[in-house]
DNA sequence: CATGCGTTTCAGAAATTTCTGAAATGGCCG
DNA sequence: CGGCCATTTCAGAAATTTCTGAAACGCATG
């Protein structure tokens, strides 16, 4: 497994925006190397094209998996295990945004409610600061859910509308689009 | 400096969500800190408060500095420095949004314009992979970019549309909002 | 049910990050 | 200038995370 210039500048680029994505250095080479592979590759492979050892493989993989961002696939009359990252960008984004909500936001909400349900204690000022942020997270997770719903062909337009979105939500109104939303 | 329950609990908790966001625990006690505080704190105030050395709360409120997350304010007759949040809790999110970006994005939309810049050499597919991110993260900051444009206001009422936004698309093309964006 | 092949687990080593105390810096005031 | 107060810097200590090699595991096959 010999790797381009062109792979390997790209790898250990991963690998260093790893740490800022939360994912280590090892975790983010393997799935830029599965990224820019055309064929799925098993596990063997990967510690070679990255001289690593292959524990640190396996364990990249199933951090990975954790992760949601790798497929796997077997091959007929071979047991290794093949993997690959899915083709459609969008989904690796939509993937992408969910974990990190699980994983960020999701724990601070469930606490946020739970310290709101002690009540009133006396510190008022405080109290009123955790419930705006617990409203305001709960509006960008709605939000969030809304969007997550939405196709990959729907989320293109809406990026791609850029600038127009000002505009858009004065006409909004008038288009009658304003429905209760549950808070 | 003696903090009530709900405050130990909240800070405690931004302490280990610190990790997964990419700040230390240290940074993550300051700023949950400086959050429930309704007037400024000085770094004094901090350290004891949190029980953590006074050079410790100084490299944390730098860093709390760094990603534009603190105001600071003077008192007459003081020179310590008083420190708070921005009590818009949208601005914090904007700026949490845009330092995220710079940090994380940024760096790697650059590495992969000058991955780009070397002109083919020969492994198609991993061009055209680094093509179609390239793209696709060029489209999303636009898309930021115009997020950004946006008050408060029209944020949260972009947000609050929740479900009507798939329907708004579908009206959007009858209103001409399709103007050309650079790409 | 033993063998072979591939994967996972795990304890400790290595590397990295975070935190501290001591010393250096900066600037205001008499 | 020299003392004072507040802050910052920094080298090393402490804590945490990452990585490795060895051993354990799982399972299809002969």
């Amino acid at each position: 497994m010999t790797l381009t210039d062109l792979q390997q500048d790209f790898i250990l680029h991963f690998g260093e925006m790893g740490n800022r994505w939360g994912i280590n250095r090892t975790v983010g080479q393997i799935y830029a190397l599965l990224f820019l592979s055309e064929e799925p590759l098993n596990a063997e492979q990967i510690t070679a094209a990255l001289s690593i050892s292959r524990s640190n493989t396996s364990m990249g993989l199933k951090e990975l998996q954790s992760w949601n961002l790798t497929r796997q696939k077997s091959r007929p009359g071979d047991r290794r295990d093949y993997f690959t990252t899915p083709d459609d960008l969008w989904e690796i984004v939509r993937t992408l945004v969910a974990e990190r909500r699980k994983r960020e936001i999701d724990p601070t909400l469930t606490k946020l409610r739970e310290l709101e349900m002690r009540g009133p204690g006396g510190d008022e000022y405080a109290e009123a600061r955790i419930a705006e942020l617990r409203e305001l997270i709960e509006m960008m997770t709605q939000f969030h859910d809304e969007m997550e719903r939405m196709e990959t062909e729907r989320l293109v337009q809406l990026m791609t509308m850029g600038r127009k979105l000002g505009s858009l939500l004065d006409k909004a109104p008038k288009m009658k689009l304003w429905g209760k939303t549950t808070t």
